[in-house]
Order: structure tokens, then sequence, then C-alpha cells
RNA sequence: GGCGAUGUAGCUCAGUCGGUCAGAGCAUGCGGCUCAUAUCCGCAGUGUCCGGGGUUCAAAUCCCUGCAUCGCCA
């Protein structure tokens, strides 16, 4: 059997609920097991949530929960979202499991005895409110960006780890293994980072700062700091150093990232391993992001454009599809509705589905529903040669597939499909049925589609499980023995003739775009009517009003005011002004500081409660009251106008 | 500011060493078939290959420069 083949997504940060560049990578990581899988090999699948670090503590608060509570409800979102888009993960880690923690601890003190991890005093610029330290080149006029107060110089002692010790090991490794980042434009940037010297890693917080994380075996002051943590579930998933499974499936290790975090996995995840002994990865693979853009379809069908809620609307394996068939892996793509749509109508829809659903049915009206005998010298082969293209599609299939180049791979099958489409419009079984003396010829031909049918339910079958093993089944074989029988899909002439197939079925319903069109306007009449226009003004009228864009500095709740909140903003004026604004049942002050919105600036003060407001901030509003804050859609410096 | 990537038909993109490289799919128009999910097949287009300059017998392809977008670094 082939050598075993290891497979993991990031483990997904729990300050934030799964979205679609989550289930992208996952989708990703499914779809390499399942093709390594159907190419024999043992596969390994492992997925999870990294869950400590001050931003989850922090997220945690927001929502009034426990740390504990907060972090097995999110890291439940992601473990509940997989099965429904068919994710076959073999395992789900947490960084929160006790046998994790472990091995981290262990990890970090074979380091520490061999020297590479040091401790050490230094001196930054720290800002108490973001409870971290920044340099100089990130502070405004001196100041942190976040809460505008001037960071103090304070010492702080950590543990770090000699990540420049390994720099030239790295570089050198980068070079001679090609393929061990990529695309290659990803080892590209890693290499020219590592032209500039590397600094050493700092591991650790004192735990005056931070205890959601795990202590470090050497120094119970301090607790380790995210990457040491995190990365180094791929290896204790597998029990690492002793476990079997970690044996086993450590040496065809690779993994799949966003190319967000390519500096963490090109860079400390290889020096960590090197430091530790343990054997580098194989294949860092990198993908690029999602544009979600506002599609003309959702609009006019008035829905929200949630890629995640799309996958139920129009099918979980018709969202899988697009996501591997639409982005060229390694760069960036855009997601849109009606892309999403013509994917599904053209290549499934039609072209996949159409030509299952006319060679299964065809095989039942003119071969009494049974696999024909097969005539290799009479199947119009000295024209068409199905089989040849079947065989260099599955070479080319599997070339791409090995690389992730599964767009690629994709386009190799469908190009097959197209080819097989060509052929039954050539060869004509329908005018073949009615001569008897083509009867042969016309066995030929079937057997042929079918045979083609078979080897393209394979090859989709990575992407597509439910659909491709619906068509295993139609075409009268076991879908178990199929996908275990590793070596069918490399050859033509494994149906055998004579076993009973059963009924078409649509495999994928077009999507008819005006039946959904006419659907929408229905919802629109229920939506409530806005209100009368306001009498007609000159623009002399409206160059009245002086529109300004204010940075909300701070803001809390009115005592005694049910509505109200009083606002500081910045409208780049030497002082900041109080605005009082009647959005309390809409907003939480927390969540506002930091907001840009607009302010009607030359507003006659008033006193509300007390408190003289200067100016007020533009909101949308219903019969309801406040139900949304005005902003830009991109920061400007506080005190713009507005026209 | 430094480094790099990208810029090709309405849209998404392919174009390996300069020499049928002006292409594919989708969308559009016309024609054909009837096995099939009104599907499939054939034909037809449209391009200042980002602008400008250069090397060459020959440039989408190499060099320089400008513009635009994006990324990494500072």
């Amino acid at each position: 059997m082939a050598s075993p083949f290891y497979i993991t997504t990031p483990i997904y940060y729990v300050n934030a609920r799964p979205h679609l560049g989550h289930a992208y990578t996952t989708i990703v990581a499914d779809t390499a097991k399942r093709y390594h899988q159907l190419r024999g090999q043992d596969a390994y699948f492992l997925t999870g949530t990294d869950e400590h670090g001050d931003k989850v503590v922090e997220a945690a608060e927001k929502e009034n929960k426990e740390v504990r509570d907060y972090v097995d409800m999110i890291s439940g979102l992601f473990r509940n979202l997989w099965p429904e888009l068919l994710i076959s993960n073999d395992q789900f880690i947490r960084t929160t499991d006790a046998d994790h923690i472990k091995v981290v601890q262990e990890v970090l003190q074979k380091i520490y005895d061999n020297g590479d991890i040091y401790f050490s005093e230094y001196e930054g610029l720290y800002c108490f409110g973001c409870e971290r330290f920044y340099l100089e080149r990130e502070l405004v006029d001196g100041k942190c960006p976040d809460h505008e107060v001037e960071p103090k110089k304070i010492k702080e002692s950590n543990y770090f780890f000699r990540m420049s010790k390994y720099q030239d090991w790295l570089i050198d490794h980068i070079k001679k293994n090609p393929g061990f980042i990529r695309p290659q434009r990803y080892a590209n940037e890693v290499l020219s980072f590592l032209k500039e010297p590397l600094e050493d890693l700092c591991i650790s917080r004192p735990k005056t700062r931070l205890t959601w994380g795990i202590d470090l075996p050497f120094d119970e002051n301090y607790v380790t700091y995210v990457w040491f943590d995190a990365l180094l579930n791929y290896a204790s998933a597998l029990g690492y150093p002793e476990g079997e499974k970690f044996q086993k499936y450590w040496p065809g290790v690779q993994h799949v990232v966003a190319k967000d975090i390519l500096k963490p996995h090109g860079i400390y995840w290889p020096t960590m391993m090197k430091a530790a002994g343990i054997p580098v990865y194989n294949h860092l693979n990198v993908h690029g992001y999602w544009n979600v853009a506002d599609s003309k379809m959702s609009k006019s069908l008035g829905n929200v454009v949630e890629p995640l809620e799309l996958s139920k609307k129009y099918g979980i394996e018709q969202f899988r599809y697009f996501l591997m068939r639409e982005m060229t892996f390694g760069l960036d793509s855009s997601f849109s509705e009606e892309a999403l749509v013509g994917r599904i109508n053209s290549d499934l829809a039609n072209d996949l589905g159409n030509l299952f659903s006319r060679v299964v049915s065809m095989a039942h009206k003119f071969c009494k529903g049974t696999v024909p005998e097969n005539h290799p010298d009479l199947a119009f082969d000295s024209d068409w040669k199905l089989s040849d293209a079947a065989m260099e599609a599955v070479e080319a299939y599997d070339l791409a597939m090995d690389e992730f180049q599964f767009h690629k791979g994709l386009a190799a099958v469908w190009e097959f499909i197209s080819r097989m489409n060509k052929y039954v419009d050539f060869t004509a079984p329908w005018v073949l049925a009615k001569d008897k003396a083509a009867a042969a010829q016309l066995e030929a031909v079937m057997y042929n589609l079918l045979e083609g049918l078979r080897l393209v339910a394979g090859m989709v079958w990575p992407v597509l499980p439910n659909a491709a093993e619906t068509m295993v089944e139609r075409l009268g074989l076991n879908k178990d023995a199929f996908l275990k029988d590793s070596a069918a899909l490399g050859e033509w002439g494994v149906l055998k003739p004579g076993t009973q197939l059963q009924k078409a079925v649509t495999l994928f319903p077009r999507i008819d775009v005006k039946k959904m069109e006419e659907k929408a306007p229905e919802k629109k009449q229920k939506a409530p009517k806005t209100p009368e226009l306001k009498p007609e003004i000159d623009i002399e009228d409206f160059g009245k009003v002086d529109l300004r864009v204010g940075t909300i500095i701070e803001a809390q709740a009115v005592p005694k005011a049910n509505k109200l909140l009083q606002l500081t903003v910045d409208l780049g004026e030497p002082e900041p002004r109080t605005v009082v604004a009647g959005i309390a049942k809409a907003f939480e002050p927390q969540d506002l500081a930091g907001q840009q919105v607009i302010v009607v600036a030359n507003l006659k003060p008033a006193k509300l409660m007390g408190i003289t407001s200067q100016g007020m901030v533009v909101a949308a509003v219903n019969k309801k009251g406040v139900i949304g804050l005005s902003t830009v859609n991109t920061p400007v410096p506080p005190g713009t106008t507005l026209r």
C-alpha cells in the first residue's frame, strides 16, 4: 500500500464564528484527504480549535461568559459545522485538551534543555489599554492608535526562542526542496523575508498579563504565547513523540493554510521543529482569500449574501464544487451568487448531470438496463478513442490534484465530460438502435459511455462525494468496493457486462433564476413603506448643514436615561466634543469606541438630562427608533467635512 | 520608501524556450439533433494582448519607462 497521508487545517481561533474562509480551507483539506484516499493511501485529516490567549479572554468578556464556557461554545460551532459541509476529519483537536498541553510542555522543556530558549529583559512602549507593546513606528503622533494615549516605557522579562540560529538552515531547506512551500510565490515571499536577519521569537507572557495559556514547564510565572501552543497541535494530535499514529502518519504530513498565516507556518514552525528534532513537514499549501462581492442577484432577491447560507440554499456539494473549481489555488478569487449559480447550471446541471442522465436513460432504452458487451474494435475508436481521452484525463487530473491545483484537476475532468457529450452526439445511439445490423456497435458505444461515467464518478468523488456515490450505485457498482479499489481509476474496461443498472436520477437540478426572481418581489412588498418625502429644498438649504466625520473616543450611558448615551467625539478640533445621542437601545457603549460617525457639527448646542450636547450624530431611524449609525466606508481623519 | 506580483474578448482566465499565440470556458447571435435536467452538438463574431519607448528578420512573450491594482517588508 502507498505511504500514509496526513493533512491538517490550521486550528481556528475561537474569538470569532466560522465564516467562508474557514469553510474553504477545511474543504480544501477534505478534498485532498479524499483524493489521496481514493488513490489508495491511508489518509488522516486533522482540524480543531485554538483556544488560548488574550483575544479569547476579551471576546468571552464581551459576551459576559466564563472563558471556559465561551471556548466550548465557539469550538462547538466549528465542530458542528463540518459535518454539514461533508467534511471527513478524523480528529478534532482543541488546544485546551490535556494531551496537547502535555506535549507543548515537553517540547518547550526539550528546546529549553538544548539551550535554544533563553530568558531576557527588554524595555518597550506598552499601552495598558491594549495590553501590548508598540514599536515607535506603529504609533500615531506618539500615541497608541486605538486608545490615543501615550504608551508607557516599561521593562519586562520574557522567554525567547533562538529562531535566528536556524535561519540559514531554513533558507537552504526551502531552496533545496521545491514545493516545500507552494505555490512558489509564497516560497519566494518567505525567502525575501529571510533576506533580512531573523529576530528571535518571544514565546511567553508573564502571568501578570495573561493567565489563559499553558504554563512554561521551567518557570511557573509565565505562560507560553500563541505559536508554540498552536503550531504544536499538528504533532500533539497524533500522540507525539511515541504515539502509533505519529509514527504512521507524520512522514506524510502536509498543511493547508490561508496566506495570512504564512509567516508562522513558513518560518516559526519549521525552525521550531528543527530545534525540537521533529522532522519538518513535506508541503505547506497556501491559499488566497475569497472576496465576497455584493451581487446583483442577491439584491434583487432581497437576501443576505452570507456564503455559508448560500451553501444551504443551493446545496453543499454545489458549494464545494464552486469553491474548488473557481479559485486558482494560491490566488484570491471573488465569491458571488451569480458565479455560483453559473457554475452550478453550466458545469453541474448541463454538463455532468445531463450527461449522466442521458447515458443511463439510453442504457435503459437501448440495452435493457444492463451494462452491454464491450466491443473495443467497434466503438468508433478510430475517430474518438474515448478510452484514450479518459486515460489522459485521469493523468492530468492526478498531476493537478497532487499539487493542490484543484481547479486544473476539475477542468481536466470537465474536458472529458465535454468529450463524452460530443461522443454521444457523433455516435447517435438512437440512430444505431433503429438499425439491427448496428446492434454490436450500439453496445460498444454504450459500454464506452458507461465506463466513462464510472471514471468521472471516481474523479469527482473528492469534491462531490454524495453525487459520485449516487452515480456509482446507479452504475450497478457497490460504492464501498468501488472506492476501495484505487487501481480501477487508472484502468479502462472495468465495468462488467451484464451488470444491472438502476434508473437515472437528476444529480443536480438546474436553478431557474427567473423563477426565483419572480418570487422575490413578494417579500419586498411586505417591507415597511418608506416615509413621505419632506418638502423639496435647494442646495443652499442643504449647505447650511455642516456635516463632519467624528471618531468616537468614548461612550457611556447617561444615568437615569434609557435611550441616551454620552459620547466623546474627536472632530479634529483641539478639544473633543461631548455629544448626547439617543442610541442606547441599539448600541452597547463598549462597542462604539473607535467608530467613525457623521456629526451635525453646527447644530445649536442643547441640554439633555443636564448634559450639553455639542452636535448630533446622524443615525438611521424607523418607527421603532434608531437602527443604525452613519459612517464612512473608509477611515478618514476626524473633522473631515461631508457634502 | 524598498522588493515582488498582476494588467490578454462583455465576464473569469490560459498562453512553457520570442516564430499558426491572438486562445478556452461563460455570456450573446444563428443553425442542427431529440437519448437527456428547454439539456447537447456545430458555426459566428468582437481584442491598441494597460500606455510609451527599445532590442530583433520577428515581441502578448525579452529590456527600459510610465500608469493602475494587489501583496510582502520598512
